[in-house]
DNA sequence: ATCCTTTCTGAATACGTATTCATTTATTTC
DNA sequence: GAAATAAATGAATACGTATTCAGAAAGGAT
């Protein structure tokens, strides 16, 4: 690989010329900017973004802390977010994190030297959030949020539940099931309250064995679903905190032989692309416009482009919006 | 962010010291050492990997270009080759493309000097594949591969297409479609190769209007099944080029009241995660063990860590296998 | 031609680390 | 205890770029 000093020592001029060219073209003489770019050409010349960023102190890169793409939304956001930071000049470095441990985190972020963090994988009380907030590196949540504030973009999860859950009551159901991921994330924490609030204020009784609290791995979800369905009573209808979770829970209602929503009906939130495949249409609550991902990412190019401090707090919750689909129906009235 | 230099003056040692607790800590003498991470702890340094990269030209990074994650295949292999990098010390950066345009990605991989490439989004003559064996970055093809040769591990395609092929034809079916992206890559090449073959061999006819190489985009699908479908005479199967393709397919076949596979079968390739999935069923093809991403990234691990050089070209072929599910029956005789 | 601007270019330096080489300090051997 | 060896450390340098500052070249006005 030749160096900026390769080309200069070609074209005839000092290094500091063949750096002007790059970066400020108008500043060199047509003539030798016409010489510096030949000689480049000639030695097939590919500036060194390394040492471009030891002096810049800049990387035009941005790290991206998500969830697995085996979740939809996942895969979704992260698509979204990839394409727009390409559109804008920066590369995205990825981390799909397990659930539970997300403790080097931090040093990772700060020794690459990133321009700006995107973060959905965030517990409630994450330390991680406070170190980023002392080192200044430009962040915004989406998705999940931190307790502490900071620049984020959510569902308003709350509503969001209350909507399906009202639905559901709404339709006649009245032992309602509901299936969750652990509430030290704050999707989950706001989405469990959504639900309850709904269900005290028609005087219906969350049943222990109806409402589950897991970590969020298909195999937990699946052994979670069939325990539930194989007791004596079953509920009518189940709200599941995320499509994903909604699509697990679908597989195995189905494949115990039961029928939706015949048998019990099924909701989701997220409005995921497999929802409303017509294999599928889970019924859903989703919100306007954008994918999340892309409001995210334009949020935190604000941040990096006019500067973080002078701005104050970016803040958007999404209005949520219920989609009635195939899997809920009018209870069954013959269920026991 | 405090330097390296900071912290040899807290601890009052020169910066090569610290420079060797990190990266030869045996070499230092116990009480030194304990000095100079005590130093880094109270100064809470974060070595610089960017200034380390310029001093050792390795990054410790790889990049991965990829399709979009719309396409549940590359949404599997993504996660998969992310995880795995990671396990290995590795940080990723994902570009996920358009199909057609692949241009800069050459000076995009270069200048931020990855160690390595995992490329699936390559054309069959892609000039990038020629520029990046002449630089000597590790590179693998996973999925699609270049004419030119290389590393890859790819699926026996022609053999994955005509296992479902000879399915069909054991069923009954005559009048079967086949919907492909393109044949510039080789993916699509080789799984059409599969299908005219066994056709011919069976004395069947490729419509023409059964028989679409298209832009793998949504509307594109959704335009071409709709078309097809609204024609006179009707399939009685349609083969999918990939399971990504065949998802779209059916949900167009499904809105349009046909049903699956009583009037129409369907296959995909590729054994995607949804294909599985019990209000899906769809049949396909995929491959013993591990996912191809993680195949793909071990491979160009062995290649970073044991030399590219020396080592001879590792071109893995999986052998496909047919995953008989409910989208496909017995052709229906009262079809017309 | 002289002086003054303006435009352009080069030398020097900084960024933060790893590494070589020389030097100091500690340890062993007789 | 001296000499020989081994272990530990520091000074200096390199990596490839951007940028400052000073100086050279070019152009304009008188």
């Amino acid at each position: 690989m030749s160096s900026s000093i390769d080309v200069a020592k070609k074209a005839g001029v000092s290094q500091a010329t063949v750096s002007r060219v790059l970066n400020n073209p108008q500043s060199v003489k047509p003539e030798t900017r016409m010489k510096v770019l030949q000689a480049m050409e000639q030695l097939q010349y590919v500036p060194n973004l390394i040492a471009r960023s030891l002096v810049t102190n800049t990387t035009r890169t941005i790290a991206l802390i998500s969830g697995s793409l085996q979740n939809g939304f996942f895969a979704e956001t992260t698509d979204s977010i990839v394409q727009f930071a390409k559109h804008k000049g920066y590369k995205t470095l990825v981390y799909f994190e397990d659930e539970n441990k997300v403790p080097d985190l931090f040093d990772l972020i700060m020794s690459s030297k990133v321009d700006g963090v995107l973060l959905s994988l965030i517990k409630l009380d994450d330390p991680l959030v406070e170190q980023l907030e002392r080192v200044k590196v430009p962040c915004v949540f989406f998705n999940r949020r931190s307790k502490s504030g900071g620049h984020y973009v959510v569902l308003d999860n709350p509503s969001a539940v209350a909507e399906v859950t009202r639905h559901l009551i709404g339709l006649g159901h009245r032992k309602i099931a509901y299936l969750s991921g652990k509430t030290d994330f704050s999707t989950f924490q706001e989405r469990s309250v959504g639900f309850k609030q709904v269900m005290q204020e028609h005087g219906l009784e969350m049943k222990p064995e109806w409402t589950s609290f897991i970590d969020t791995t298909t195999e937990e979800i699946e052994r979670t679903v069939f325990t539930m369905l194989n007791r004596p009573e079953l509920p009518t209808a189940i709200i599941c905190a995320t499509d994903a979770i909604a699509l697990i829970c679908m597989d195995i209602i189905l494949m115990m032989g039961l029928r939706i929503p015949q048998d019990i009906s099924l909701a989701g939130i997220d409005n995921t692309r497999m929802a409303s495949h017509r294999a599928v249409q889970l019924t859903t609550v989703g919100h306007q416009k954008f994918a999340m991902g892309r409001i995210a990412a334009e949020s935190l190019f604000e941040l990096i482009e006019k500067g973080d401090s002078e701005r104050s707090a970016i803040q958007i919750t999404l209005r949520p919006e219920l989609i009635v689909r195939k899997t809920t129906g009018l209870v069954n009235s013959s269920g026991s």
